[in-house]
DNA sequence: CGGTAAATTGACTGCTCTCAATTTACGTGG
DNA sequence: CCACGTAAATTGAGAGCAGTCAATTTACCG
């Protein structure tokens, strides 16, 4: 563990070493989609690559920061915590998404705290950075907008979908959900700490417990290895669908 | 009424003639804020000015369009509308606030439905404007950003305050919302229909009912005109903290 | 003044929360 | 590899909150 004190306030990190964006093999997923490959020659600051542990937190709301991070493999939550401790979860994102956007917007705070998920690879851009490379690719700024606009989109599906109805329909929403981003090519999801889940959903810890042990019970959850589970995507559907139809 | 069958989907919409950006006396609160007079010399296809009746329809969810409306006056409500009819509203949005800015990130659909609650007073941009005005004026891209920035705002909020909680935080959270966005200098506010309420903080018509009525006879809310309420705000603001401190 | 739609209220059911007990999972050290 | 301790997940019981259905009152438009 080499220079993870860079940012004292970000426990279990490891710094990979400096991004190499020219041969990037996945920018085309990234906010650096559609530059040329000579736009990082002279970056005034260096873009980093860091690995974080799960539980690992980047940045905390309200903390003042000056870098965006861009997801290359993962899955990163941003939350809110309530005078009480207690944590509403936002979002959560994954590869090719941006977090920390809110800093374009000119401020200088973070809006939410960011915290990883599973084992996460991240590129650390300094916000100087992306505000040149700006002024010479007008591209990059309609990829920004492009990237705003996904998390618009999440928070209103977010809404919909975990926010309304009963218990059981908002956790189906949720399985489905992970199982659509899952990096798994069956689609099988590895489940989510309960207190997370209930975060998402917006109920008790018991209530989701209760329920996601119903699906198992009832085989719309079948465990195929530790942790891992495929789910039954149809009958998922159906649950979503039971009052609104 | 002179052409308001330019858009035949806009029933109860006027048109009040061509918008003059260069003497608007309300730009610096506009998408167009920080543009020079003389960029709107040229512009490709005409601003419209447009009055809606409440319960008027911008736009429809799915529909294709090719005009973002910037709100000069009045309250919009973003919504989708579910299998069964039933609505959920995602965003209220005021003075200032720009809709339909889902199409500037390249689709050609509009992602909600855009409603008049109050009486509105509108300017339409068409999409092609902007897109020759953004590549003259780099401040327009910093503009765009911004507004999205406040939508992701928005909803965050909303999240956090209108889908948290038991019932009577969330409708608190929602009359203190309309008493902070209030066009009133008071803060008082005028209520929305039940209906509306009900689809903002995602519980039952008659559970709104009943809440209101109670902050009424607990005098929370006090009538000070026909439809206009004052509310006891540090008290609406002890309710919403009463499970989480 | 009448008619329709919306709001209010009541009664009852069912869902979700809270609190508590128990079981399971997991990391640590022997 | 196993035993242990801690944290998380599961399950149960009871109370309270919110949903539904239905009746009544109120508001509003012509």
């Amino acid at each position: 563990m080499s220079r993870e004190t860079q940012h004292s306030y970000c426990t279990d990190a490891e710094w990979l070493g400096r991004a190499d964006c020219r041969h990037c093999n996945i920018r085309n997923m990234m906010l650096f989609s559609g530059l040329p490959d000579t736009a990082f020659d002279r970056t005034l600051r260096p873009i980093d690559n860091f690995v974080y542990a799960p539980g690992a937190c980047l940045y905390d709301e309200g903390q003042a920061g000056e870098a965006v991070f861009s997801i290359r493999r993962g899955l990163v939550k941003l939350l809110h915590l309530g005078a009480d401790g207690s944590q509403r979860i936002l979002r959560l994102l994954g590869s090719g998404s941006a977090v920390g956007l809110e800093l374009l917007d000119g401020g200088s705070n973070y809006r939410h705290s960011a915290v990883a998920v599973s084992r996460l690879d991240v590129c650390r851009i300094p916000v100087s950075t992306i505000a040149s490379l700006e002024k010479e690719f007008p591209e990059l700024s309609r990829q920004e907008r492009h990237r705003l606009q996904e998390h618009l989109d999440r928070a209103d599906e977010w809404i919909l979908t975990m926010g309304t109805g009963p218990a059981r329909q908002r956790v189906a929403h949720l399985l489905l959900f992970l199982s659509r981003y899952s990096a798994d090519p069956n689609g099988d999801v590895e489940l989510l700490a309960g207190e997370d889940m209930a975060a998402i959903v917006g109920t008790s810890v018991e209530t989701v417990s209760r329920i996601i042990a119903d699906l198992k019970r009832r085989r719309l959850l079948n465990r195929v290895a530790a942790h891992l589970y495929r789910c039954d995507t149809a009958a998922l559907e159906a649950i979503t669908r039971d009052a609104a139809e």
